[in-house]
DNA sequence: AAATATTACTTTGAAAATGCAAGTAATAAT
DNA sequence: ATTATTACTTGCATTTTCAAAGTAATATTT
């Protein structure tokens, strides 16, 4: 977070805050399996330590692209959203997506099959827009009722 | 390039991949600045060490993003060029590129302005066409005459 | 032909980022 | 009242990054 950026290119500039081993991964739980307590995240098939995902949650938050609420019924618990600025980041999220299953597969053999990926291909755009517009839905009605 | 990939899922096997300082800044830098030799590289504005450079530019190689070829007429230099694989993440880059113009300003002031912006945004799918194009045309003609 | 420069590295060691394990404070459940 | 859960923090070890110096092959200059 301090000597933030290398040079004055935009793309160098996305990089210096998104490129690492977590922020975009943090960022693909929220968006695509719905996690939003630190819990769900400590929990997650990623594995991310305790130390790291602090660090990061504050990095996320300090750029904008998540925020951090307190849970309505349980004061213990924090609630991570994305918020517009993290929302954007989908067209790169699922542009990661396709490129790995059509490049990565003879490197990573146990990497998973998705039936949303040709749906994913085949309708870019579209398919974009549904995630957006389910994460927002999904936050404004059941999201945190599990806890 | 040991342990690679952390879990099954194919955005996170991607960040495995690419999450990093320097991967996708070096594909950049080849795809939109034209840079294709260890001395272009290491003259760039982002001022990469020659120890990570060589790092980066074996594990790039390794994944089948770039190729590595003697130059035709000087047998000193090494050219260094995208392969369909690594083209293929031009969509990511011209991502990055909209997102970082959209979010980052505010915290990268000196961050530069570029007139194919707007031409990247109304017309994504054609914009990255037209920069795949036209790598592969400099590549099939005139590149590596500078040296 | 000899001396110097260039290119693409490698090596070394220090600094920074990552990550594990243990601990803590506030709240919730039993 | 005791135990468990959640969201952290701290300390330390490991891994990654990276600057500086060195090297080997080739090219250029004198």
């Amino acid at each position: 977070m301090n000597q933030e950026f290398r040079c004055d290119c935009p793309i160098t500039s996305a990089i210096d805050v998104l490129g690492d081993k977590w922020m975009l991964v943090i960022i693909k739980q929220m968006l695509i399996e719905q996690m939003e307590t630190f819990k769900d995240f400590i929990e997650g098939d990623e594995a991310i330590s305790t130390s790291i995902l602090t660090t990061k949650l504050k990095c996320l938050e300090h750029y904008g692209l998540i925020d951090r609420k307190s849970h309505p019924t349980n004061k213990k618990t924090k609630l991570y959203h994305l918020t517009e600025k993290g929302l954007s980041l989908t067209p790169v999220i699922i542009d990661l997506a396709i490129w790995s299953d059509q490049n990565l597969r003879g490197f990573n053999p146990i990497m998973r099959q998705s039936d949303e990926l040709e749906s994913m291909k085949s309708n870019k755009e579209e398919f974009i827009e549904k995630l957006k517009k389910n994460y927002k839905e999904k936050l404004a009605t059941t999201r945190y009722i599990k806890s």
